[in-house]
DNA sequence: GCCGTTTTCGGCCCGACTGTTTTCAGTCG
């Protein structure tokens, strides 16, 4: 049984949280809660690499936590853990997830009332115990009492694309509020995440303007959950929590830093600030009293000697000492996509035909398209043979002929098989112009054989494009397991690209294996494998996600022009 | 527990809201 990034994230989040309710030093929670982030969205498996003096060179793992990773992948334990859960029972630690509880009421409640999980909490309310101890009133109880008859475990993150549906409305309604004159959603669906926790609302008015309790008479909202002179939080009725903060104009900039994260580059920046004797707040950039910056994002970054970031790199992975160098990336844009490498028709499992998918591309602005539908394969429904593939072909040179500035590649979606052969001969590949190649079963092989059977695959002679290459579903599958860097290196060495796919449920590769990828060269096909007309809006979402991934124009391979793809992907 | 052209020890981001207080701790983001 291999230990995995994960593993490690969770026991030092657990180790955070254990100590918390202990008493620790908070200081020294942070840097577990820190060092789980970090561990957690790191592109390689520590697993793999070189052991502890390796891990100390990571920023925020020094030599203790060095030792206690070598520990859980060498032994599968960790002795600090074990006795922290010893002394913290183990369902104790979830009622950390209870509104208003924290770390101290949790340790009064353990210490004076014997509660040690939910149950002996319900216990005690019903019992009316709870009133007894020191600093839990009327107020809390009720919340607890609501919380508990939920039963929902929160936390749930949805998908950045099921947040916009919420998102765009609530913004609209707050824009078109008297003395409102900007409207921000911040947070990390600006820094274009796949998944948003809450939506954070940034609103610019005036004195007067009364937003908050507007946010009241929103139809949408289930409830409002805290209300004060400045913000308020709510839910909405899908439960996601959104929290709406009113700032004056000059502060906007600085707010809308603020609230756009993330923790870890707040953290940074402020303490940048600090080293020059200022302080940064969601106010503004202060020297004194004296404000030096802080109504756009701009002024802020400035004054700090610093290139203006772009949200989606703003996760503390080296992107505030790039910009002090001057030396940021050239982010992609939407405009810099020529072309799509990966869309379907309805000769497969797409909803529209040939001519409407032209059609839409074209509406997107793009001049070129490569129909990749799904090649036959067990379990594929509708998949074409040669034979069909044969005369799609011939569709598309017809269809071709009679377009001006567009053209469309000939392409399929070929199945990587268990063993690593593909789903069909090379002699029916040997007419397109793109092979997309793709993992869709057999996704718990062990790592060895499912790192073997993709990079069989690969050496196949007209394999040139890597579909959705982790395998992930948001919140459904987990990565595959297998050795990135071996296929990251397979890709490049023989001239072909790894997808960024757009799906909303996909989005994969992740941002830090994008970064990973780029880092070692390798190009990209952003694609949108759109099944419809519209959804080649998919891009949307490649596009936000190569920016996270500290993608520029020249990386990916469709923002090049059509004729230098088609010799790419021939070569 | 981490980290260092202000430090190998002594710091570690900053503020709003709530509830229980009688001037503020705890929680949250």
């Amino acid at each position: 049984m291999g230990i995995h990034n994960s593993d490690v994230a969770d026991a030092f989040d657990e180790i955070a949280d254990l100590l918390s309710i202990e008493g620790e030093n908070p200081f020294r929670i942070r840097a577990y809660r820190r060092a789980a982030r970090i561990v957690r969205s790191l592109p390689r498996e520590l697993a793999e690499m070189h052991g502890a003096s390796e891990y100390d060179a990571i920023p925020g793992i020094g030599e203790d936590l060095a030792k206690k990773i070598v520990e859980l992948i060498d032994t599968g334990r960790l002795k600090a853990l074990e006795t922290l859960r010893r002394k913290v029972p183990p369902q104790t630690r979830e009622l950390l997830g209870l509104p208003g509880l924290g770390p101290v009421r949790v340790r009064a409640l353990m210490s004076e009332l014997k509660v040690a999980n939910r149950r002996d909490l319900e216990q005690a309310i019903a019992a009316g115990r709870l009133k007894t101890v020191h600093g839990f009133g009327a107020g809390i109880q009720s919340r607890l009492e609501a919380a508990l008859a939920r039963r929902e475990p929160a936390n749930g993150r949805l998908q950045r694309s099921v947040a916009a549906q919420y998102a765009k409305p609530l913004r609209a309604y707050l824009a078109s509020l008297p003395g409102v004159s900007r409207v921000e959603i911040a947070g990390s669906y600006r820094r274009g995440r796949d998944t948003v926790g809450d939506l954070d609302v940034l609103v610019c008015a005036g004195r007067g303007a009364k937003p908050l309790e507007a946010l009241r008479e929103y139809a949408d909202l289930r409830e409002i959950s805290a209300s004060g002179a400045t913000k308020a939080s709510g839910i909405l009725r899908n439960g996601l929590q959104v929290d709406v903060r009113v700032v004056p104009q000059r502060s906007f900039g600085a707010a809308l830093h603020y609230f756009t994260g993330s923790k870890d580059h707040n953290v940074h920046t402020r303490r940048m600030a600090q080293e020059r004797g200022w302080k940064l707040s969601e106010y503004g950039l202060f020297d004194g009293k004296r404000q030096v910056a802080g109504a756009t994002e701009e002024s802020v970054y400035r004054a700090l000697g610093l290139a203006f970031i772009p949200p989606e790199l703003r996760e503390d992975r080296g992107e505030i000492e790039a910009a002090a160098r001057n030396a940021l990336p050239e982010l992609i844009e939407r405009t810099d996509l020529k072309g799509d490498l990966h869309v379907h028709t309805d000769a497969s499992d797409g909803m529209d035909p040939l001519e409407r998918m032209v059609a839409a591309a074209q509406a997107q602005k793009l001049s070129y398209i490569a129909i990749t539908d799904h090649a036959k394969h067990l379990g594929i429904v509708h998949g074409l043979d040669a034979e069909r593939l044969a005369r799609q072909a011939d569709a598309i040179d017809a269809l071709n002929e009679t377009l001006r500035g567009f053209t469309i590649l000939k392409g399929a979606e070929v199945d990587i098989l268990e063993d690593g052969q593909l789903a069909l001969p090379d002699a029916a590949l040997e007419r397109l112009d793109v092979v997309v190649v793709a993992v869709h079963d057999h996704f718990d092989l062990p790592e060895s054989r499912q790192t073997r059977r993709i990079l069989r695959a690969l050496e196949r002679p007209r394999a040139s494009v890597l579909a959705h290459p982790s395998g992930r579903l948001i919140g459904e599958r987990e990565p595959y397991v297998c050795d990135f860097r071996k296929i990251f290196d397979a890709v490049r060495e023989r001239g072909g690209c790894l997808e960024v796919n757009g799906q909303p449920s996909r989005l994969d590769l992740t941002d830090s294996l994008i970064k990973a990828a780029v880092e070692r060269g390798v190009r990209l096909s952003l694609a949108s494998d759109a099944h419809s007309g519209d959804q080649l809006a998919n891009l949307d979402g490649a596009i936000r996600q190569a920016r996270r991934g500290w993608v520029t124009r020249r990386n990916v391979l469709n923002t090049r022009p059509v004729a230098e793809v088609r010799s790419v992907l021939r070569s």
